[in-house]
DNA sequence: TTAGGGTTAG
């Protein structure tokens, strides 16, 4: 009935009106999530014989790109430009929906990996006279960082400022994040600085990403002081600020009072009312991080915390607890936690199989293992090529050399093929046997595969021979 | 459009 409703409306105007209410009616139905129902009314639109305005070809656009459709935006824009808009765009280039149009389509190329058509888009653009918003030369500047173009990327800036655009609190946050992820932190942090200066107001946002990249690396004491001059700055700290605190405390290595005490700092601000932290991301961070220190009792208890506040915890943060409590030796705690998420409707994932093959391979109970590989296939799990390191793993501690390269060679045969993890843990495993020969008859056949030797294949190798001399000592004695 | 989530080997 709906699509008979709108075929009318669409098909009883001509002319500008209708294509109005066919871009209202596309909306709609994005917004009802009738896909399927959206496309062929926006496919009636395009092969139709009505004019579409710029407007409408943004707006289409626009909606493409947020919906699972982004692959469809481009072709939709150039059909449209193509075939209808060209005629009347001598004079419309100039207007704001066209270029609208060109920033979500940017934005959509973006998404879509396709780069060097987003870049060139945006050249066709300029040359046409269009000039960029300060959206789309913040899109244009982070296509370039992911493309690891970092000097074009800054040039973005240059430009805008040049053309008198002036960046926005979205250009400067982006800019910081992404010199940050470069390792340019001391860079990162003197734009942030000059944006003060330069009198632009920072919002929360832009400061908790300076806090993350100071904590990064290491520099504690500058994300603590930022942290304190927010107030002079007119910015009140979220629950973000202080995770990302109290992450970086964590990742200084920080004694644990410190960062029990900002905890309490959180509390007294109120930031414990709505349940803290305020998403799950953060709980799982901070439990990872924990775990990683080897503070298991209180990973435990801030993962007990997370199950309170929110009712239900998520696939990923069971198998980051999961993982910890495997290595540590807590085996009977992570069985039961598997237990628990599928008993809570939480169906576990192949990281949560993992997780917990890891911590029975670490036990010695390869049969066990096994026996959890065939689980998560019957449970519609594919298992990767981690299930099948961990289970290497198993065997080279149990069966030793003889095991361990049988499965190799299974591995070589089969779809999921050995990395340089797979190779690593066979070396490790004939070096502690003595078998040097083979072994550096497997490093040169991991080099012919194109796997580097790295940290790890060395000492693998090297710290080896050493346990056997140490075994050698203690028989003799 | 902007911050924060999990895999294996030593």
């Amino acid at each position: 009935m709906l699509r008979s409703m709108l075929r009318s409306s669409f098909s009883s105007g001509l002319g500008r009106e209708a294509t109005l209410s066919t871009t209202a009616l596309i909306r709609c139905l994005d917004e009802a999530g009738l896909v399927g129902e959206m496309w062929r009314m926006i496919q009636d639109m395009v092969c139709g014989s009505c004019l579409v305005g710029p407007a409408d070809l943004s707006e289409t656009v626009r909606i493409l790109g947020n919906a699972t459709m982004v692959n469809k935006a481009p072709s939709i824009f150039y059909q449209i430009k193509g075939r209808k808009c060209k005629p009347n765009c001598k004079h419309l280039q100039l207007h704001n929906p066209d270029a609208n149009t060109g920033s979500a389509l940017i934005s959509a190329l973006g998404k879509l990996g396709r780069k060097d058509s987003a870049t060139r888009l945006f050249d066709e653009m300029t040359q046409n006279g269009l000039h960029p918003t300060a959206k789309v030369y913040t899109n244009l500047m982070g296509i370039y960082f992911t493309l690891g173009r970092v000097e074009k990327a800054l040039g973005m800036v240059q430009e805008m400022k040049e053309k008198g655009c002036a960046p926005t609190v979205y250009t400067h946050t982006e800019l910081i994040k992404e010199l940050g992820k470069a390792q340019r932190i001391k860079e990162a942090y003197n734009i942030f600085m000059n944006v003060l200066r330069e009198g632009c107001k920072p919002d929360v946002v832009l400061i908790n990403n300076v806090i993350n990249l100071l904590g990064k690396a290491g520099r504690l004491v500058d994300a603590i002081k930022l942290f304190e001059d927010m107030e002079s700055l007119h910015c009140t700290p979220n629950g973000v600020t202080y995770n990302t605190i109290i992450k970086a405390l964590f990742e200084c290595t920080a004694p644990a009072s410190e960062a029990s005490s900002w905890f309490e700092r959180m509390k007294a601000n109120g930031m414990d009312e709505n349940g803290f932290p305020p998403c799950p991301a953060a709980y799982c961070s901070l439990i990872n991080t924990l775990g990683k220190a080897k503070r298991y009792e209180a990973a435990n208890e801030l993962f007990q915390k997370l199950k309170e506040n929110c009712g239900s915890s998520s696939a990923r943060v069971y198998a980051v607890m999961i993982k910890h409590f495997g290595k540590c030796g807590r085996l009977t705690e992570a069985v039961d936690l598997f237990d628990e998420m599928k008993k809570l409707g939480c169906s576990p994932d192949v990281y949560a199989y993992n997780a917990l093959m890891s911590g029975i391979a670490r036990a010695v109970r390869i049969d066990d293992t096994y026996s959890l590989l065939r689980t998560t296939e019957e449970n519609g799990c594919v298992p990767d090529l981690n299930s099948h390191n961990i289970i290497l793993n198993g065997l080279a501690g149990t069966g030793g050399p003889q095991w361990a390269m049988e499965m190799l060679t299974k591995m070589k045969n089969s779809k999921i093929k050995p990395d340089a993890v797979s190779y690593n843990t066979v070396l490790h495993c004939l070096s502690r046997a003595g078998m040097f020969e083979k072994a550096a008859k497997l490093m040169k056949e991991m080099q012919l595969n194109g796997f580097e030797y790295d940290r790890i294949t060395y000492s693998s190798i090297l710290e080896a021979p050493g346990k056997i001399d140490e075994v050698r000592a203690r028989t003799t004695l």
